[in-house]
DNA sequence: GCAATCAATTTTGAATTCAGAATTCAAGGT
DNA sequence: ACCTTGAATTCTGAATTCAAAATTGATTGC
């Protein structure tokens, strides 16, 4: 028998359509979320999309803004590089755990994101780069075995994602990461543990440096 | 003019009730939770219920059991071994940053955290115990001067706590806990960086360790 | 006597309603 | 002209209501 899965509740559905709509920068920056704005842009009642802004809400993604509601959380350059900084310690140890225990299964799937990432480094879709960028790292994430990475990763991605996009729209294409990624996860194949968070740390490290420059720009 | 703070909502103090009761073992394991009960319990109406319930399950402190309803995660050994390992890479990074900026306010402030331990290992009171814990680790990741890391550590806490009770119940009081605290506060206040990195590992290595021994007792 | 089916009850997700708080805006006073 | 005041409007938190899904329990057939 198929156990099939159950429908996501409308909240569920609510909280991603919001989500997307922040991460793609949808909403002006500053303007209050009005629950009924949004119900009646989604169709639905207020009472999920309430529901939907608390959870966000405890994600970070959208902040109360003393007497007037909700707003997204502005994304400043302090709190991105604290960001970076925690996503470096989480990511260090899951790149070493995937050597340790994942190369089997780097070896046999590795290859599919990289790939996914030089089709979209080709097609320059901003969209497909996140993406691609994304299911890499957690792909490393699942192949470390340990689930709470993963979960405790997911809300820093969300904000990652936003960073992102930002970037990839002003400046050249990020050659330099996928090619990092490359290296990456042939010390994951090798087993190289040492070697492995070594790089996940520069990774993330040039990661901030090439944001904060463009930034400036 | 003194600003004065909002009040929590109901959601909010309806969250910090079942958290508690959660964290107290005061929910038989397995047993569902149904919202009109917690409600009447309470004295609201199932919405803030149904919201808190809602944020407990994006903490992971509350599960979705197919077909019948919400229950309490149950706390599983392979569950807390990966909540170690992620706290171990996230407090090895907020006591090293600490001990890089933090050296003055840790020697002003410390001590109150070490003797509130003391204190409680005398009184021999398990929720004290625990609260101290808490309050130590988080003085040093404000230390840190980055909020993610607390942020981010804030729902692993969660589990923490309810760890620490099930093991405090049965076992000797954790003196060794609390020299080790004390060792970490020293070379935060030294500024020894790689030092109170290395102690803040093993700290947790060896709680992990103890933990382990009692469950298997 | 045991299993299967179907109705009754319980429980939940979602909509609607209600009340209080905050915001806006216009009028009046300095 | 600008600031203050207060009423009208808007918005949110929370209660209540509604409908569908799930659980329970009883009855019927083997």
């Amino acid at each position: 028998m198929n156990k099939l899965k159950p429908q996501p509740t409308l909240v569920d559905q609510v909280y991603e359509a919001i989500l997307s709509d922040i991460t793609e920068g949808k909403f002006d920056n500053l303007r209050r979320l009005k629950q009924e704005e949004i119900a009646a842009s989604l169709g639905v009642s207020r009472q999920p999309v309430q529901q939907a802004l608390l959870l966000l809400r405890s994600d970070g993604l959208v902040r109360d803004a003393t007497g007037r509601g909700l707003i997204v959380a502005p994304l400043e350059l302090d709190f991105v590089r604290d960001l970076y900084e925690v996503r470096a310690a989480i990511d260090k140890l899951a790149t070493a755990k995937a050597a340790e225990r994942g190369a089997q299964t780097a070896s046999e799937e590795g290859a599919e994101y990289l790939e996914a990432g030089q089709r979209a480094l080709k097609n320059g879709s901003i969209a497909e780069l996140i993406a691609a960028d994304v299911n890499f790292h957690f792909f490393i994430y699942g192949l470390a075995g340990n689930p709470l990475i993963a979960e405790t990763s997911r809300s820093h991605w969300n904000f990652l994602r936003r960073v992102m996009g930002q970037v990839l729209l002003k400046g050249e294409p990020p050659v330099a990461i996928w090619d990092q990624h490359t290296e990456i996860l042939q010390a994951v194949i090798d087993g190289d543990i040492s070697k492995a968070e070594g790089l996940a740390g520069d990774h993330i490290t040039q990661a901030l440096i090439a944001l904060e420059e463009r930034i400036k720009s």
